[in-house]
DNA sequence: ACACATGGTAAGCATACACTTACTGTAAGC
DNA sequence: GCTTACAGTAAGTGTATGCTTACCATGTGT
């Protein structure tokens, strides 16, 4: 299925930003209203809206409307798609790097 | 050893951009050198050498020197630091997810 | 119903960055 | 030694995008 990795290409784009990993890192505590992200940010209010719509689309995170709060959290799902791609990659490194492991030895812990 | 999370935003971000992963998935067939992968390629060598730099920097390609080629291949080092920095991260979301998990459950896959 | 609070959207700006065409350096082949 | 091939660097350009301020929509409490 080559289509699957268009969803990690999204998501490894939208955490590609400081910010927005920020942003992320932060609803790893649990989900949290817009506000009460932006007051602890860096960045202005409707610049944590456009990250988290970002973060949306890219299926990273997930929200749901608490009166006039809107409440983010992390949605695995975003995660997955990259976790998939990146074994995906694995695989091919470590076909790639076994031809070298002998003459290459670098701190690496076993 | 406590600044682990920055080469896992230096790879993060170098593959966000498409022709960067393009190239680093090339790779995964094995050392290839500039000019053979900006000849199947859609950009120009001089943006190969570029990118590669970038790679190269984020510890996720090795280059190795070969008369007038220079060979580039995957270093495992940079896709390493991005998974640590996901597994991190897939602990965080499980733990904000399972309080979530019985009454979530939508797939939308067609 | 009115006022306040919360958050998404619009418009605009400023920086970053991906890409190009030249140029330079270096190693191989004659 | 001279020419040819290969690759990195410089300089410049166009577009994307992250951020801001202003505005609008929605919901809640009195």
């Amino acid at each position: 299925m080559s289509k699957k990795s268009a969803p990690a290409a999204t998501a490894l784009a939208a955490l590609a930003d400081p910010t927005r990993r920020q942003l992320f890192e932060r609803l790893r505590s649990g989900p949290r209203a817009v506000g009460e992200l932006a007051r602890g940010g860096t960045v202005s209010r409707p610049a944590v809206s456009q990250h988290l719509a970002v973060l949306k689309a890219a299926g990273l995170v997930r929200d749901t409307a608490a009166g006039t709060r809107r409440v983010y959290e992390i949605d695995p799902k975003g995660l997955a798609a990259i976790r998939a791609w990146l074994d995906d990659m694995w695989g091919g490194a470590l076909q790639n790097f076994s031809a070298e492991l002998e003459k290459d030895n670098d701190e690496r812990e076993s």
